[in-house]
DNA sequence: AGGGTTTTCTACCAGATGGTCAGGGTCCCT
DNA sequence: AGGGACCCTGACCATCTGGTAGAAAACCCT
């Protein structure tokens, strides 16, 4: 009778707790001990929950990942239904991904230590995003063998897309560290210049 | 005598070292241990020249730091005595720290390790890169106030561009990471992009 | 009320980590 | 030759780490 009463919403609790953790102090400087008191239990109950700290790095992946993809998918169905061309999906899917950045920014830190080469998660995190990846690419070429979208490397492009996207997780957190106020601007021109970039890249009837 | 013969820099071994695992394992991810058996020296060698583990990253971001501004204060004398006009003299800058971060690779693993807000190093980072930016910023408005630069602000302008620079450490690797071979392509692709907007915001007499 | 399941806790551990201490080797200077 | 400065090392330590074992709650159903 001594728990806070949250009975049953624990695991919950804990993968946001972690998220929070492993994206700002990243995963080595996430211990469970610090993760448990801050929410006021015990270590053994985060691995009661999730067996082993690299399992909950894994768990946290794994929803973020899955928030992406539902949000992704509902965007492309809705600009489905609405029946607008090529780079209209485009540009709808580029907002909701930044639209979701700003809301949640502990999801830039996440990504950001998840997308360092050498991290426990980039493995996990590859295995969400690789599908996604591939996905784009092949429709971007049947896309451009229609004759519907300008001739580009597809892979390439999505690449530079991604690292825009990681980019501005630095840049938030830049701006904070310098004093700046959580600005909105720098982030809505960065968006502007992806968008362009990638409009330059993809829609045949943009100047070049 | 067991020594390997390279008495005396043994210094800026460790300091080799030290910014590789650093920039790659991260600072949590890197222990004493393991970084003086990379070397085939004890820890306790280490210990001696840095005193601490905190303290050896310190020494590795002072001499990268000094790195970065040494190389840019010798282009910033170059363009000078070339007499080049401000937009020349900016686009020699970026093109220096570009050329930097492709010839030292490692150089981009530290700054992404650094500029995380909670990193150990951001504090010690930021002693070295705030008069560097505070020095432009003024250069910049007075550029500005005597109408030879377009007007802006030259904060986010500087701090935008220096989030481009981190982007693409983590555009490279995310490249590797997916496969595709150390391509110039992107990074110049960035560079590019970089340049042309700062041109925008900077230069008078380009086009809008 | 009582048995079974789920959840959380106390107690404990082996290994790794950063760091201390005192000693020993090598070089240079006189 | 000898003393001191410099460099390196083995032995040791306190602490923290992720993880295990088992008991005590709390809950749920009948």
């Amino acid at each position: 009778m001594a728990t806070t009463g949250t009975r049953g919403n624990t695991r919950e609790l804990v993968l946001d707790a972690a998220l929070a953790s492993f994206g700002t102090a990243g995963y080595d400087g996430t211990s469970l001990d610090d993760l448990a008191a801050g929410l006021g239990i015990r270590k053994q109950t985060i691995l009661y929950h999730f067996v082993s700290k690299r399992r909950l790095l894994d768990s946290v992946v794994d929803r973020c990942a899955g928030e992406l993809v539902t949000a992704l998918e509902r965007v492309l169905v809705e600009s489905r239904t609405g029946g607008g061309t090529d780079w209209e999906r485009v540009e709808a899917m580029v907002r909701e991904v930044f639209r979701l950045a700003l809301d949640q920014p502990v999801l830039l830190g996440l990504l950001r230590e998840v997308s360092r080469p050498n991290s426990p998660g980039a493995v996990r995190g590859r295995i969400h995003l690789e599908p996604l990846m591939a996905r784009a690419r092949r429709w971007m070429e049947d896309e451009m063998a229609a004759g519907r979208m300008r001739r580009t490397d597809a892979q390439l492009l999505l690449l530079s897309a991604y690292s825009t996207v990681v980019g501005v997780a630095t840049e938030i957190e830049v701006l904070r560290a310098a004093g700046v106020g959580p600005t909105l601007r720098p982030v809505v021109q960065r968006r502007g210049e992806l968008l362009r970039f990638l409009r330059r890249s993809l829609d045949p009837a943009a100047s070049l």
